[in-house]
DNA sequence: CGACTTTGACCGGCGC
DNA sequence: GCGCCGGTCAAAGTCG
């Protein structure tokens, strides 16, 4: 363990770490800094600016609209009684010449949106880069200052998407690291309790590990929480065969700045079923008993694709059955069922925002501004990873106390457990209060039998929810077990409990909630940007109108940093009203664009998102055994 | 019969 | 060098 500490503790610092005693780099650095400050300034202000546009042509085109309806029944109304074919003609001719420039409209509404969409993810990406930088002035100057604090230097890579918790850890030093992991956890959830935040608030938090949260897992290894990356069990997940075996394997910007590096995203959620389901199918290729967890490791590759890198380990939580820990790793290299790209988005974009945001920190300038960047920008469904302005912007936020041993497998952790009002459940969620069994943020958990399932927000996807044992599912987030068979073998291991659709988010929990995330420009920016993508993406394939002014409708509302209202009729539950609860109501929208656009069966994930280059078969690590045998 | 799961064995990395 | 451990393979079994 300790051992492991201290490789995770030098693995975390910055590889590339100039000298503190650099001031030409350090000035150079500076001016970056500013000039990234002021693009970014620029690009927020262009991207409001787009904004405003759209929603003026929008109700310019509202106004047209309407005009032409009034004409039109004037017209009819006229025509019984005057019966004047000319003032007709020239009404249909107005109408017809109205309709065009609708169109036009349309069609340029649409271009604007593609191009906020991209500005959007430039602008993401602009901040995560001068994150980066400003990451290394911190760590820079943190460990100078204090060089025995390992905290500070810990596990750059890992970053926790809090689903529904906001962890004050960041601000606690790492003597947690060195201490005994119970003690820490406790420590930890009494400095939560009382932050709130709506889950997706990531930190990124440099000088922290933390641990949290956890339910997890590994009573017996401090190192857990110490440095092992493990989702829930301290894990190193791909073997480094893997990696050799698979160079590439999905996302290119990936390996390009760190062949070594493979990003996973662990989601951590209440599921009563053995597995979530997530969309995808999966086969199992193994299964194992993970040291310090009882509860065995379940190893599943994707089966969509023949050479499908993608894959995900399943382990449910040793001290809190009903915990579920999934890691993702890998990107999709195929189209996805619908109900699959939300997870297959936020887990590939999660995971090459992180890929991204380590290693530009620790290669230079950014080896690929360009490729990471932009990927990096990646919206997780509107989930900005990104840290904010604020001073703790610093910081990564290890919410968990699985922490990445190795600098190989940087881990991003979607915590869909705790609740913002009661991360003090986190370790023994089960045996303390009622807890949700699915984030209020959404992400919803449920078992999959019956249940249709929220995500984003409560909201549902639609799409088939009659078959809970689909394997296919497309439509539905279910992260249920997927055949009886799983379901009995999983029984063992977790006894029924409140009904995962009896959950009910605390009012004053959610609107504080809310107003933290209203409070975050860049969760707001992202969101925006995720909205446009999916906006873009969807409507701009179709012909065109009826979704236009839900669009616009959505782009009123989406005027982030002017008027999003903090709501006080928010709400995360699973019926979320149309209008007075922005955030519902985007994720509404969102639900209803992706799937009313999309094709019935498949979509593709957003551009955004680092597909894989198809490689050979040979991609499928798991497929190449040449190489063991 | 094909797809999937189970499970023991194997492999490679890592710490001692 | 040895042993532990995580991850993977693939034969055998199961299911629909």
């Amino acid at each position: 363990m300790e051992d492991a500490f201290r490789r995770s503790g030098h693995g975390a610092l910055p590889k590339e770490e100039k000298p503190p005693g650099d001031d030409h780099h350090e000035a150079a650095c500076k001016e970056e800094v500013l000039a990234k400050v002021e693009s970014k300034r620029a690009y927020h202000e262009s991207s409001e600016d787009l904004k405003s546009c759209l929603h003026d042509k929008d109700l310019s085109l509202t106004k047209q609209v309407l005009l032409a309806n009034d004409k039109k029944e004037r017209s009819t109304m006229e025509s019984d009684s005057k019966a004047s074919s000319s003032s007709q003609k020239e009404q249909d001719n107005w109408l017809e010449s109205a309709r065009a420039e609708m169109g036009e409209v349309r069609e340029e509404n649409q271009r604007l949106k593609m191009c906020l969409g991209q500005m959007m993810k430039d602008y993401q990406a602009l901040q995560m880069k001068f994150h980066d930088i400003m990451q290394q002035e911190e760590t820079k100057k943190s460990t100078s200052a204090v060089d025995n604090n390992h905290q500070a230097v810990e596990e750059p890579e890992l970053v926790s998407l809090s689903l529904g918790r906001f962890s004050s850890e960041s601000k606690r030093d790492g003597k947690s690291k060195t201490n005994s992991h119970g003690k820490d956890e406790d420590d930890e959830k009494a400095n939560n309790e009382g932050d709130l935040s709506l889950g997706l608030d990531c930190k990124f938090q440099v000088s922290k590990f933390h641990n949290a949260n956890e339910a997890l897992p590994k009573p017996i290894s401090p190192v857990n929480s110490e440095d092992q990356p493990k989702e829930e069990a301290g894990e190193t997940w791909p073997p480094l065969k893997v990696l050799k075996t698979v160079p590439s394997e999905g996302d290119d910007e990936v390996v390009q700045q760190s062949p070594q590096k493979k990003a996973r995203v662990c989601v951590k959620a209440r599921c009563d079923t053995p597995t979530m389901n997530d969309g995808c199918q999966w086969r199992k290729y193994g299964q194992k008993i993970a040291k310090g967890n009882p509860c065995p490791r379940a190893y599943y590759r994707c089966t969509v694709g023949s050479s499908c890198p993608v894959r995900k380990q399943v382990q449910r939580c040793a001290q809190d059955l009903s915990i579920l820990n999934t890691t993702y790793e890998g990107t999709h290299n195929h189209p996805l069922p619908l109900s699959a790209t939300a997870m297959a988005s936020t887990t590939s974009a999660a995971a090459s925002m992180l890929l991204s945001g380590s290693s530009s920190s620790s290669s230079q300038a950014g080896p690929n501004p360009s490729a990471t960047s932009s990927t990096t920008a990646a919206d997780l469904h509107g989930l900005n990873f990104y840290p904010s302005d604020n001073s703790n912007s610093k910081q990564f936020y290890l919410h968990n106390s699985s922490l990445s041993a190795s600098p190989l497998h940087p881990t991003i952790t979607l915590d869909l457990i705790s609740n913002p009002s009661s991360s003090q459940f986190n370790r023994f969620s089960s045996s303390y209060a009622p807890i949700p069994k699915f984030a209020p943020t959404s992400l919803n958990f449920s078992s999959s039998e019956s249940n249709a399932v929220p995500w984003g927000n409560g909201l549902l996807i639609h799409g088939s929810t009659s078959q809970p044992y689909n394997r296919n599912q497309l439509g539905t987030l279910n992260l249920g077990g997927r055949s009886p068979m799983e379901s009995s073998h999983f029984q063992p291991y977790v006894q029924k409990k409140t009904p995962a659709t009896h959950q009910q988010p605390l009012p004053d929990t959610i609107a504080a909630a809310t107003k933290a995330i209203t409070a975050e420009p860049s969760f707001q920016s992202a969101l925006a940007a995720a909205l446009t993508s999916i906006i873009g993406n969807g409507s701009g394939g179709r012909s065109g109108g009826a979704n236009v002014s839900g669009v616009d409708y959505l782009a009123q509302k989406l005027k982030w940093g002017e008027h999003f209202p903090v709501a006080s009729g928010c709400s995360y539950s699973s019926s979320p009203t149309p209008k007075g609860n922005d955030i519902a109501c985007a994720a509404s929208y969102l639900n209803k664009t992706t799937s009313a656009n999309s094709q019935p069966g498949t979509m593709f994930l957003p551009s955004s998102l680092p597909f894989s280059s198809p490689k050979s078969a040979s991609a499928s690590s798991g497929d190449k055994r040449d190489h063991s045998s």
